[in-house]
DNA sequence: CAAACATATGAACATATGGTAATATGTTCA
DNA sequence: TGAACATATTACCATATGTTCATATGTTTG
């Protein structure tokens, strides 16, 4: 994958929020549209398009497709997203949706 | 700057181009459309763009405008920069307009 | 000042992208 | 099998982006 291309599945804010997600491990695409509040045609579309562009491995599980942080980054993917770490790791609306994700999962258990 | 609005700005070829030839030094418009072969005004603009997402700095001497890599990047910025550097060493296209660049110099000194 | 040169800007166009809404596909389970 | 659920895909729209062409602005020099 060219790095122009990289950088262009980088370039959006919804994306990035799924992706520092999915930092925190293994999602469906139902929580993550559930945690982000976004639609889910948009989320399938944007997470089919990390998982084309190298950043994302998918599985299925019965009705459930979970998306992961592929093992094996490129080098390049591997920078960017240590980039996407530093650089978001105090950003607020990344920080909201880490608590909902775990208030998420805390009502999950229950 | 935002980190996608940073990542938008080095998600074209033709922007990556640009700035890889800067990373060589500074440059004024003429010289990096006639290295790169395209029209004035996309150079124009590319460096403007840039320019304002801090990438660039200018400096207007005479009719010609000279553009350079930022003394003081921006954390993201020079992450930004050092990953181009690493991932386009060995992009033909690039390799291919520094030679250009230094063919331009050479007729330049006659 | 006028001509020539370098750069910036605006209009116009094609394409790409982000998004929504609706529909299709796949899966489970009663 | 069919209802219900999760996901993918399609059609569609609005906006952004890359690009070109024409024109305006700024600068030097005859």
């Amino acid at each position: 994958m060219k790095l122009d291309r990289i950088f262009k599945l980088a370039s959006d804010r919804t994306k990035l929020r799924v992706l520092m997600l999915l930092d925190k491990g293994e999602l469906c695409v139902c929580q993550v549209m559930a945690v982000l509040g976004v639609s889910q045609s948009l989320i399938s579309k944007n997470m089919a398009k990390l998982s084309n562009g190298g950043f994302l491995d998918e599985r299925r599980d019965g009705k459930l497709v979970f998306y992961k942080i592929r093992d094996e980054l490129s080098p390049e993917i591997e920078s960017v997203m240590e980039l996407m770490r530093k650089s978001l790791k105090d950003d607020a609306e990344i920080l909201e949706d880490l608590a909902t994700l775990k208030e998420s999962r805390r009502f999950k258990e229950k």
